[in-house]
RNA sequence: GGGGAGAUUCCCGAGUGGCCAAAGGGGACAGACUGUAAAUCUGUUGGCGAAGUCCUUCGGAGGUUCGAAUCCUCCUCUCCCCA
C-alpha cells in the first residue's frame, strides 16, 4: 500500500498546524508552547522532533497502539521530524501505566525478534524513509549504575504513588516491584537523549511523558510538549485493547481476520472505532451512523474501512464479501485451510472423527472434540456443491453432514475430492490424506 | 530482625479431612435466535477410543492418615503490622 503523500496540501502556518494536530487528542500538556514552537520551526525552517516510543512487548502492532502512530504520522506529513523509539530495553522492564500487575520481564531475544517485526508494521503507517529510528539500548546498555542512582533520586516515591495505576496496586496490596518505578525515567530519559519537542502517547502514558519534560528541564532542555491520543476499547468491549489480553485487531493480520473481529465489536462501540481507527471524516461517520442505517451496514462499513487503511481498497472489498458469503449465504470460504491425515492414520480407508478434529487443531484433546461433537458442533460434507447449512433452507438438507456419534468413522476420500470439516459457524478445514 | 495472613483450574475467587475434577463470576467454545464473529437465551469448559472403587491438577519437597486442596515439617514467593 502506497502512502498518501498530502504534504502539498497542508496549511503550513502555525495556527492551522495546531489545529490539524489537536484533532482526536485528549491532552495537550504545553498548548501554548506547542504553538510557540510550531511558530518558530515555521520561522527558522526546522522541523519539530516529534518523538513516540514503541516498546516491542509482543509482536503485533494493533488498531489501538497505532492511534499515535498515525498521530506521529500528521505530524510527518506536516514536514517535521518524526522520531520513533524502538524500546528494546524499556521493554524487558515492561510499562506498568494502566496494569495492574507487573509485567513479566522479557528477555532480549524475545525483545528483538518484535522489534524487528514491529518496524515491518509500523512501515504501514509511517514513512520510514523520513523517520528516525532509535534503539533506546544505544544508551541504557552503557548506563553505569551511578548514572541509573542519579536518574533515579530526580523522582520521588510520593510522586511515583499520585499514579493511579500504582496506587490502586499500592490500596489493593498487589505487589509493585521497585523496577517498575524506573520506566517513566527511562522513558523520560528517551526524551533526553533524542532532545525531543513533542512526545506522543495514549492516555495512560500522560505520566510518562510528564516526567520527560522533568527530566529535559533538569538536563538544561527545552520541555516536550505532551500530546495525548485516546486510548480503544478491546473488541471484547470493556477492557482496553492490549496484546495480554487478546481483545485486540492486529494490523498486520489477515483482512478477513480484520473484518470478523471488527465486525465482532457491540454496536454501542461502533462510533469509537470510526473515529479512532478508519480514515473516515466526521462528515461520513455521521452519516454511517444515522438511524436510518441499519448497524448492521455500518459495521461492515467500518470493519471496511479498518481494512482499507492497512491492506487497500480491493482487500476491504473482497473481506466484506467474503463474510457475507460465509455468514450471510452459508457458503464455504474462497480460503479454506487444509488439515493434512497422514496414511498411517487411517484404519480400512477411514478415520474416526474424533482424531480428525484433533489432527486439524479444532480441539485439543479428544474429550474436547468429543464435546463439540455432542453440542452440534461439527459437520463433514463432500467438497463439491454443497451449499451450507442451515435447517431453514430445506433443500440443502444441511443436518444429514453434521456429526451426530463421536464413535463414527468417516471413509476419508482421496485427494481430488477432499473433504470439508467445519467446526462452529466460522472453522473449516479441507480433508487431505499424505503419505 | 520480630509477629501475622496468603499462593486453588485460562483469569478472578469459594472451599479447612471423604459428599471435590473442586461453588460462583469472567473469558473461551458450542447451540438457538438474528442483523453478524452485535445483543439475548441455553449448554459446555482436566485427561484417557466414554470407562473406572481410573489417572493428573489446588506454589514446591517430604510427612501424618484407610483417605489430604484441607492437618504437620521444611522450602520458594507475596501481602500486612511492628522495628
Amino acid at each position: 500500500m502506497s502512502l498518501k503523500t498530502t504534504s502539498d496540501t497542508i496549511p503550513q502556518d502555525p495556527e492551522s498546524q495546531l489545529e490539524v494536530l489537536k484533532r482526536g487528542t485528549i491532552d495537550i500538556v504545553g498548548e501554548e508552547e506547542l504553538l510557540e514552537k510550531l511558530r518558530r520551526s515555521c520561522r527558522e525552517n526546522m522541523p519539530l522532533r516529534v518523538k513516540l516510543g514503541l516498546d516491542p512487548t509482543a509482536p503485533d502492532i494493533h488498531i489501538g497502539n497505532a492511534i499515535p502512530i498515525h498521530k506521529l504520522r500528521k505530524f510527518q506529513e506536516l514536514g517535521h521530524q518524526a522520531v520513533l523509539i524502538i524500546g528494546d530495553y524499556t521493554a524487558m522492564v515492561g510499562d506498568p501505566a494502566g496494569v495492574n500487575k507487573t509485567r513479566p520481564m522479557l528477555s532480549r531475544e524475545e525483545v528483538m525478534a518484535n522489534a524487528g517485526t514491529y518496524l515491518q508494521q509500523a512501515r504501514k503507517i509511517l514513512d520510514l524513509s523520513r523517520t528516525e529510528i532509535v534503539y533506546n539500548s544505544q544508551w541504557f546498555e552503557k548506563m553505569g549504575f551511578s548514572e541509573i542512582l542519579r536518574l533515579a533520586s530526580k523522582m520521588t516515591v510520593a510522586r511515583m504513588l499520585e499514579r493511579d495505576d500504582f496506587s490502586k496496586r499500592y490500596a489493593a496490596r498487589i505487589p509493585i516491584s521497585l523496577h517498575e518505578f524506573l520506566y517513566p525515567l527511562m522513558q523520560g530519559y528517551d526524551s533526553v537523549m533524542v532532545r525531543s519537542g513533542v512526545e506522543l502517547g495514549g492516555t495512560d502514558q500522560l505520566f510518562n511523558l510528564l516526567v520527560g519534560r522533568d527530566l529535559q528541564r533538569d538536563f538544561g532542555q527545552e520541555p516536550q510538549v505532551a500530546l495525548t491520543t485516546p486510548l480503544l476499547e478491546g473488541i471484547d468491549g470493556n477492557k482496553k485493547m492490549s496484546k495480554s489480553l487478546g481483545n485486540y485487531i492486529g494490523i498486520i493480520e489477515e483482512p478477513a481476520q480484520i473484518f470478523g473481529k471488527a465486525m465482532s465489536i457491540r454496536d454501542e462501540l461502533m462510533k469509537k472505532y470510526f473515529v479512532l481507527a478508519t480514515d473516515l471524516d466526521d462528515e461520513r461517520i455521521a452519516e454511517l451512523l444515522s438511524p436510518d442505517i441499519h448497524p448492521r451496514q455500518a459495521k461492515a462499513e467500518l470493519a471496511k474501512a479498518i481494512v482499507r487503511r492497512y491492506w487497500g481498497e480491493e482487500a476491504a472489498e473482497q473481506a466484506a464479501q467474503e463474510f457475507d458469503k460465509v455468514f450471510k449465504a452459508h457458503e464455504l470460504p474462497e480460503e479454506i485451510p487444509e488439515v493434512v491425515v497422514p496414511r498411517g492414520e487411517l484404519k480400512d480407508g477411514k478415520l474416526w472423527i474424533v482424531r480428525l478434529l484433533v489432527l486439524a487443531g479444532f480441539a485439543s484433546s479428544n474429550s474436547e472434540a468429543r464435546r463439540l461433537i455432542a453440542q452440534g458442533g461439527v459437520y463433514i460434507f463432500p467438497y463439491s456443491g454443497v451449499k451450507l447449512l442451515r435447517p431453514r433452507f430445506p433443500e440443502a438438507e444441511a443436518h444429514q453432514y453434521r456429526v451426530t456419534d463421536p464413535n463414527d468413522e468417516i471413509p476419508i476420500a482421496p485427494v481430488v475430492a477432499p473433504q470439508i470439516l467445519k467446526v462452529g459457524p466460522r472453522r473449516f478445514a479441507r480433508v487431505v490424506v499424505k503419505d
